[in-house]
DNA sequence: GCCGTTTTCGGCCCGACTGTTTTCAGTCG
């Protein structure tokens, strides 16, 4: 049985759906004035006459047959006729408070974006500050409510964990000093998806009372508790005897497949009652096998044959490369991009705005090109040794050809080409439209190969094994696109990329000086997928990388 | 869609607040 508020709220819904879809205010006002005036109703509408509901004000003859079709069905047909044209995405950035009907369809119709993902994807590149009636405090607003809104689904990029969880191993070591605190499971494998937390600790006294003061704890075993943080994520905590930690750490890292194969090779009494996890691989004689990699099948084969690969660190990386300034999308000017690289300790830094076709992001004409070229000449002067190279990101046009005549290609140091549009092509023609782009003489990179956004939007099929071979044969680089929701190339594809000789360039896509940072997510990317740093482009000095490129 | 009436269709329209504006639009309760 539906209460008053409910059904108030149904009507409610029913106005801002159709206000989205720009139908009669007056209608509109109607159902809001329904709202208004049912929920603070005290007597159950089931409970009164038609003829006493209708004597409501702002109630008629078709909201009592509305309310009586939800009390007898549950729904609304007229309700349901404009969900179904509706994108689910859209229907729920009308539930975020502060965000109505008239700015959520300049968001889909001018925007274009359909999930809520995508929109707080589009706040981090500053696109909604272009938009009427937006600025920069409504889009910051709108990125936390939709990063908390994000937060309350079950299941999260790495990044958007990583502090919480930071935090709460800090806070429990803190509390108990004596203990040991690492954490296992997804998170320590670095999966780039994550759906929990998971912690093991050991020689922890009255551990409960700490739990439920930094958590809401769920429930509890033997030896596991259950818990949720503030922001409703999951966290699974393990305990263990001291003398076993090791052992307990292994086997809780995983992941499944992995332990399964490892149990094949080796007994299970081996490995048991083991303070050090790499004592666990010392009895297996095996070589340590790193977390990220437990995820490979045939690491353990690999491991055995004594093929694990070194894995890249990000201090071994020197420079950064793919950044946006204020020419287009950027937050920040050319010369604080290039100081802040600068600053952090970075030999270079390869400055790519978009491109002309890319009018939603302030694309360079070919004259603002010059102009941008022209400053990063003066910069260069002053900033070496440090220097910024002359990039672009061109647009990968419908045809595959790049977004410039080939005079104007040729003037810049490197080329990175992505796709930005045209998303829902089908693998044959995206896959021929990236190899043309990868066979064309003046591309350098090819950035973020599929245009995923995770846990927000399917990037565009595409046949990897073609692609990477036709870059292995244009010596074309690929990107793996630091930025968390990207991580584009997957990692899974690193390992054929490094078979073919294809070299990586671990890219931050920076919008912003502190953008630079998200090289640490691609780095940790790039360490799942076994990247070495000799396979990885941006470890070279700023000679060797100019060497590189020929200028 | 509701209302009210010169009974059949034209008018309906809160106020405070915020943020983006430069005189207003969108949102909420």
């Amino acid at each position: 049985m539906m209460t008053n508020k409910e059904i108030a709220k149904v009507f409610n819904d029913l106005g801002k759906i159709m206000e989205l879809h720009g139908e009669n205010p007056f209608k509109i006002r109607s159902y809001s004035n329904a709202y208004l005036n049912l929920r603070k109703l005290e007597t159950p509408l089931s409970e009164m006459s038609d003829a006493e509901i209708a004597a409501l004000k702002g109630i008629g003859k078709a909201i009592v047959s509305k309310i009586r079709e939800l009390e007898s069905t549950g729904k609304l047909e007229s309700m349901e006729k404009y969900q179904a044209v509706t994108p689910a995405g859209v229907q729920e950035m009308l539930q975020i408070k502060g965000f109505g009907p008239k700015k959520v369809r300049v968001i889909w119709k001018e925007l274009g974006a359909e999930s809520i993902g995508e929109l707080l994807y589009a706040c981090n590149e500053n696109r909604l500050i272009e938009l009427n009636g937006f600025g920069q405090k409504t889009q910051e607003d709108l990125k936390k409510k939709l990063e908390y809104f994000l937060q309350s689904k079950d299941r999260f990029r790495y990044a958007s964990l990583e502090a919480i969880a930071e935090a709460l191993k800090e806070s429990l070591q803190k509390k108990h000093p004596e203990a040991r605190v690492e954490f296992t499971g997804a998170i320590r494998r670095r999966k780039t998806i994550l759906d929990n937390i998971e912690l093991l600790i050991s020689n922890a006294r009255n551990l409960k009372k700490t739990i439920e003061g930094l958590l809401n704890l769920e429930k509890e075993t033997e030896n596991i508790f259950y818990a949720r943080t503030e922001g409703n994520i999951s966290v699974v905590i393990y305990t263990c005897e001291d003398s076993d930690f090791g052992s307990k750490q292994f086997r809780y890292t995983g992941g499944k497949a992995f332990i399964q194969n490892f149990l094949e090779k080796v007994e299970a009494d081996d490995f048991r009652g083991l303070k050090d996890e790499k004592a666990v691989f010392e009895k297996a004689k095996l070589p340590y096998i790193e977390p990220e990699l437990r995820d490979w099948e045939d690491i353990i084969s690999l491991a055995g044959r004594n093929k694990v690969p070194r894995l890249i660190e990000e201090k071994q990386l020197k420079g950064v490369i793919h950044a946006h300034t204020t020419y287009s999308d950027g937050l920040h000017s050319l010369e604080q991009m290039a100081n802040y690289a600068k600053e952090q300790g970075f030999e270079y830094i390869g400055i790519t705005d978009h491109s002309k076709s890319a009018f939603y992001a302030n694309g360079l004409k070919p004259e603002r090109v010059y102009q941008q070229m022209e400053e990063i000449d003066k910069l260069n002067q002053t900033l070496a040794p440090f220097r910024i190279f002359k990039g672009i990101e061109s647009d990968i046009l419908n045809d595959g050809s790049l977004d410039y005549e080939d005079d104007v290609l040729k003037d810049f140091d490197f080329i990175i080409a992505s796709v930005h549009s045209n998303l829902k092509m089908d693998e044959i023609k995206a896959t021929r439209r990236i190899l043309n782009a990868v066979e064309n003489q003046y591309t350098t990179m090819l950035g973020h190969p599929t245009g995923r956004l995770l846990l927000s939007r399917e990037g565009y099929p595409i046949d990897h094994k073609k692609i990477i071979d036709a870059c292995a044969a244009n010596g074309v680089v690929i990107e793996l696109n630091a930025n968390p929701y990207r991580l584009d190339l997957d990692w899974t594809w690193i390992p054929y990329a490094m078979e073919k000789g294809v070299k990586i360039s671990i890219n931050p896509d920076a919008h912003s000086r502190e953008g630079i940072h998200d090289i640490h997510y691609g780095t940790l990317a790039a360490r799942k997928g076994g990247l070495t740093a000799e396979a990885c482009i941006n470890t070279l000095s700023v000679e060797d990388f100019a060497k590189c490129l020929g200028c």
